[in-house]
DNA sequence: GTGCTTGCAAACGTTTTGCAGACTC
DNA sequence: GAGTCTGCAAAACGTTTGCAAGCAC
């Protein structure tokens, strides 16, 4: 926290409440969540704040190199801090799980698709999206347009 | 298109000069495009429709098989044919070109992340954001916040 | 005091929804 | 004629922007 105050002053930008709110809200969630969520000041543990500037913010933060978000499929963006993201995201289709791995374990399949199709890919902006190894259990690949017993 | 036709009359949906639209305008652009070209009627090549139909019949004639849809990053969802469209993509951050690829030649990749990882990923609703062989070229990897020559 | 930052409100782009009237079967 | 589908308008969603007032420096 204390570091994040500091490389934004390095960088003669202002440590607002707003500002501070956002570095904790993300410090305290401990995960990637949605700008909403740290505008609602994480359903009460914090202080609310604008939504607005909840973006302004997380944009500016971003910049300076503490913040990283990405995106999980519809849905909102989620941010993170970047000291504590882990580089690249797998995302779960159908129950939503956010997996984040090193950079170096995905090294392998990044050169593969470079070496098949010439792209340098990356998945910390835009996750995989697939099923996991869960879920891939669970839904049968729906046999028959037949919707499996919804509650 | 006739193939199309039936398919819809067989499920007891109608074949109306809205929905016909859509799939002519799927039909002539040859390539995934955003609903809202479709309602433009191609920018003058068709006869323009109402937006909110244009989604609404992509939605029916998703539902029976006649039509894809995939996500580029942010900006609109991109509607195919499903028979023309080649499984799973591949689209550059940078010049938002899109590959489209035969799942066969994903297999590999996909099955090295399954093993990794333990997820069934897809590439066709969510392709791989990454740079193309070009891109990855011509951008130095933005050697120091520089930004190279803007226009 | 300067001017970056805030909070509010209003706009944005994409997609969805409500509804009366039109059209397909 | 019954019921699906249309077109228009309005809303929903996540995000961005304009602006006067407020605050960090």
């Amino acid at each position: 926290m204390d570091t994040a105050v500091d490389a934004l002053r390095s960088r003669g930008l202002r440590v607002s409440a707003a500002r501070r709110l956002v570095l904790e809200a993300l410090f305290t969630a401990n995960r990637p969540i949605p700008a909403e969520q740290i505008a609602d000041g994480l359903a009460g543990r914090l202080p609310r704040s604008d939504l607005a500037s909840a973006y302004r913010n997380l944009e500016t933060l971003e910049a300076v190199g503490l913040v990283r978000h990405f995106h999980v499929g519809h849905g909102p963006g989620l941010y993170g801090l970047s000291d504590r993201a882990e580089g690249e995201y797998l995302v779960c289709d159908s129950c939503s799980a956010v997996r984040a791995v090193a950079p170096k374990r995905m090294d392998h399949i990044r050169s593969l698709i470079k070496h098949e199709f010439g792209y340098e890919a990356s998945f910390s902006h835009f996750p995989i999206i697939g099923l996991c190894a869960h879920c891939a259990h669970e839904e049968p690949v729906t046999p028959n347009a037949e919707e499996p017993s919804a509650p």
